[in-house]
DNA sequence: TCTGTTAAAATTGATATGCAATCTGCACCT
DNA sequence: AGGTGCAGATTGCATATCAATTTTAACAGA
């Protein structure tokens, strides 16, 4: 699509995934609209965009942020991930060619050098892409966009928390998978998919536990509502 | 959020899901904006969210159109549904309390009682409203809010086929499925979430196989763009 | 009658501007 | 320090305008 809404939309997103922009920002709409030269108008309709993708919140009157996820939100997303992936891998099992087999160890292959060279921001991509290319293998694009969303909003979690993973584990588990999946053994694989996911929300946890700070207005929206 | 694009969006989601926008519509922005009484403006924005959501066609320079999505979208959807409720199902199994399993077989009676009085209209709703009772049992809104949107798409593609369903079957499905998960067997469970998809499927084949009529424009599209 | 061309009208994508409602920040007062 | 009130900034929406593109209609020719 040829919309300058689109085109915005698409690049601040690149910039929230790249943590340019963090969660909490607020983004004006004077500003952005300066910053691309566009109208104000242009600018609502990529923030709308973005809105329903889930990285950008709007408040009426007050205006759009880059979205906040609260840990409940991260364990969610993560839930989601565990299931379509579980299901992806039931349906790639036996059935993924040897050329998509050859895809994903490649992939790990890469992935393993970015982790010995040490490059953390590399391996955070690859790690993302690895589950990225398993879905795209699935070659349903509907489960694919759902998924992409996901990750993208993995991004979100992983600008709001100073984690340090254990890349290493993370991409063994990868290369495990792979085996799994490419033997049959399906329900292991699934158990090994939820493990993985299930590390990573756990290396969240470690600053980020609770409630960073709780949102007065929304804390008190339920009183509120039921005033006299 | 009181944004008025938004309750429009919403609106004119319920007109399309009810089947009184169809698929293929041309959605003007002018005669929107006259109906709902606001600025072109807002309508874009509503067109916006629409086209995020997936119901909505925006093409450039053409306007907005309501969704119509081919066969293979149809399968891929159901195939992203049947992923969706397989893995929400094994969480379900053997977790839910009493009062989920109640509501869930409370929903299959009220479904009971509308194929008796053979209102089509109102077991196609509760056919639907079963599966998003299911996700929801699942407390996990991020998974809500997707399988809600594949619910909203597969409303499209029931206003594409005139498609009878065996509703007595499907409905059976749903109460051994209840059954199955209060037992525990999740592999039969989750294999029966399948077939019973596998057969809503098939449901649409009968009058709307391949492609009901090809867009010249994305028929042409690939030799177009490399034309001398 | 059918086909192809051309001109007019309609539609979209985007900008600019104005305005009411609301929120924010800050000086001011107790 | 803590509450009050106002000025300025921001949002949400309306209207008006314009170029680019598409659609429609009229028209001419085979």
């Amino acid at each position: 699509m040829g919309n300058r809404s689109d085109e915005i939309s698409k690049i601040v997103t690149r910039a929230i995934i790249h943590k340019q922009l963090l969660p909490g920002c607020k983004l004006s709409e004077q500003t952005l609209a300066d910053i691309f030269s566009v109208s104000r108008a242009v600018v609502r309709q990529a923030l709308i965009r973005l809105s329903e993708d889930g990285l950008v919140t709007m408040e009426r009157n007050r205006g759009a942020f880059v979205s906040k996820p609260t840990y409940r939100e991260a364990v969610e997303i993560y839930d989601a991930l565990t299931i379509l992936e579980q299901g992806v891998a039931a349906q790639l099992s036996g059935r993924l060619g040897a050329q998509g087999w050859a895809e994903l160890r490649h992939h790990v292959e890469l992935q393993h050098k970015a982790v010995e060279e040490k490059n953390d921001q590399l391996s955070d991509q690859l790690g993302s892409g690895f589950h990225e290319v398993l879905v795209r293998l699935s070659r349903n694009t509907v489960i694919q966009q759902m998924h992409a969303q996901l990750i993208r909003r993995t991004a979100l979690l992983r600008s709001l928390v100073s984690s340090r993973f254990d890349y290493c584990g993370l991409l063994h588990d990868h290369g495990v998978l792979i085996d799994l999946l490419e033997q049959g053994k399906i329900a292991e694989a699934q158990e090994l998919i939820a493990v993985h996911h299930h590390n990573v929300v756990k290396g969240y946890l470690m600053d980020d536990e609770p409630q960073p700070e709780i949102d007065t207005r929304e804390a008190l929206s339920r009183y509120v509502s039921q005033e006299a």
